[in-house]
DNA sequence: CGTGGTGCTGCAAAGGTTTGCAATGAAGTA
DNA sequence: TACTTCATTGCAAACCTTTGCAGCACCACG
């Protein structure tokens, strides 16, 4: 029933390769036999069959991308951006998400393996060792994760965390928490490690409590340990856990900022409309999408997988591009952070040195950092 | 490089059928054999190749996704649900956004026709006829459109538009906006048709505002529009849209509930956590995604498109269930609607009548739902 | 011993497309 | 005229897998 090549040969008179030359070399073909050819496709509808032009090209024109969940708000702008990149370059993308599972990861970039060109692992869960592996099977490119051997896009939450910290710090906070996020993120990693040092470097105690879910109910589930703790500001992993947190506390009668500041991570939209607007390290999720794609194409334009009259010697010139990319995150100050108990009156400060900590003018309530006072 | 059925065979030493038979009807080949290959392909690392696969079956174990907006909170859990439900026949689901741009719904069609065994339109823009061409290339279901002739999994937003204009007049409203989503949307026409018998049958103005961007930004920017307007109460197409409308009446000066009341459609996760909290129809989209696979993966199963041996009569058969399927909405009311200008000191209400309006015990601001007052 | 059945395996066609090579014919050149 | 070049088209192999059919060995039964 479905009309292929052959329906269209026959209707046309022409030889099928002619009929196939006609969709994807037509330079190749007469031009009034062209008309004749499109005319009659187009009469009984003819599509080529994606997956049998894949099978003997070995190229797809699709690729990949495993998300973590779909749900985080934190992903939507990448995807689009890796959308909008791919479809310039006439790829499609399929979404597929993992709903946090190492397991569903492996499986899907195995059923995807066959049916793109390339996969983006976005925020992993798996082990690095399966990630090599896999990686064996179909062109793959990680995002937020360090890989040896692989391309890799990163957001510099390492900076993130520093910048927050020594933001809390500055406003007079000396007990701080991180919310640790999953424990095989590799961001929950990096901001472990940038926030104990900055911590250290500040002078100032730094409670990790976690691992958490990185969503609302992990936020807000933790709510009461954070007041126990007695800290009086905390860094969550992401803005979720961040806005999960501030509901949490809320509930227990503990007001942000007032009595803690929050800051989170990701900056997703939806931190501008909360109440208290939160304080949060912005990172690039668009350019990573692009970048990712990019990265992803130049490494498979290179290696044309499977195809057969590929010549001599492109066998031995496998070289992968291993480029790691790292993108700058930033800081922004809203309205979730206020001064700690330690708060001194503070030197002014300087003028936002270089393209360090975002400060928007916001007319709401006025954060620390706007506030002006007396030196020390 | 990659690793065939025909390594296998080689390394096995068998012929490739018995192979492929160890894979897909392993009770046909005797168990010794049986675990050499397995042994062999384990191995060699050996994955069948889903695309062969699919050339000569005409399945693929796939189904497509398409979405107007993945950005839209709306659609993950509805995504979430598709996959859970996908995953448990052991079919996996590939998700691809259309910016809300029917030119990219038809295009996505067509590249995922061959790739997937059907595909799941959701809150589809373009038009119904050509919805209905694209049904003879690739088995379809619709989500939030009506199309004769295909399967279709509907929301009762009609019912939720009703719900919430009575409630709004019986709050003493006298005077709502509908804020209009997209165009081509039949959720959004269902609700104008909806609201606009609400409305008379209360004998209440209604204005309509619109079309609008389902966004926040949509909504945020017909604000100034909703106070010229001198509404008291506004029906929104989404949450997101009624969300930005808070925040554009906030920028305003104008103060919700308590000068203007509004209300939203879907009940994302967000609308629990904005202040005000949101009143919204409740839209059940984790139902809705598990419905529609359903009724794919049945009407399906009943045709397994392009196969060979399919012995007779099965191509009179093709006899395709074009179920409807009308799920209930629910008026979940919190905190961003109150009296109105018309509200008369209201006989106690009754208690909550049978499954209508639900009524959360929120011990935040009283709604007027909630606070008793002396009879007329 | 012949017949029938059963359990396992191999053979080869089929699915829709791409593409290197060869064939054809026409046009251009010497 | 003979030879080359070029544009156009056809031929057939190849991609990897599934599956109906046939072959084979073996056993049991009569």
């Amino acid at each position: 029933m479905p009309v292929t090549i052959r329906d269209v040969a026959r209707a046309s008179g022409v030889h099928i390769s002619t009929v196939s030359r006609t969709f994807s070399a037509p330079h190749l073909v007469n031009p009034e036999t062209r008309v004749r050819v499109l005319a009659c496709a187009e009469d009984l509808g003819y599509r080529p069959n994606r997956a049998a032009r894949a099978l003997i090209t070995g190229r797809t024109h699709n690729i990949g991308l495993i998300i973590a969940d779909i749900a985080n708000p934190f992903f939507p702008p990448l995807i689009k951006a890796a959308e909008s990149q791919a479809r310039h370059r006439d790829y499609h993308v399929f979404v597929a998400d993992t709903n946090e599972d190492p397991t569903a990861e492996e499986e899907l970039v195995h059923a995807l393996a066959k049916q793109v060109d390339g996969v983006l692992l976005c925020s992993p869960r798996m082990s690095n060792s399966l990630i090599e592996q896999l990686s064996r099977e179909v062109p793959l490119v990680v995002v937020n994760r360090q890989v040896a051997g692989l391309p890799c896009v990163l957001m510099d939450v390492g900076q993130g965390a520093r910048s927050a910290i020594e933001h809390l710090v500055g406003l007079g906070h000396r007990s701080i928490a991180l919310l640790g996020g999953p424990r095989s993120s590799w961001t929950n990693r990096e901001m472990r490690r940038a926030a104990g040092a900055a911590a250290r470097n500040g002078g100032v105690e730094l409670t990790v409590l976690g691992p958490n879910a990185p969503t609302e109910v992990g936020g807000s589930a933790v709510a009461e340990q954070v007041r126990r703790s007695g800290v009086s500001a905390v860094l969550a992993y992401n803005d979720l856990m961040a806005i999960g947190l501030i509901e949490g506390l809320d509930a227990l009668g503990v007001r942000v900022p007032q009595e803690v500041s929050v800051v989170g991570v990701d900056d997703i939209t939806l931190s501008r409309l909360t109440r208290p607007k939160l304080t949060t390290v912005a990172t690039p999720t668009g350019a990573a999408g692009r970048t990712a794609v990019d990265m992803l194409l130049q490494q498979d334009i290179e290696s044309p997988r499977g195809a057969r009259g590929s010549g001599a010697g492109t066998a031995l010139g496998v070289r992968r591009t291993t480029a790691q990319v790292m993108l700058q995150t930033d800081l922004v100050i809203r309205d979730s952070t206020g001064p700690g108990p330690y708060a001194r009156p503070a030197r002014p400060l300087a003028a936002p040195r270089g393209p360090g900590p975002h400060c928007p003018a916001d007319p709401g309530i006025p954060t620390a950092a706007t506030g002006d006072a007396v030196a020390s």
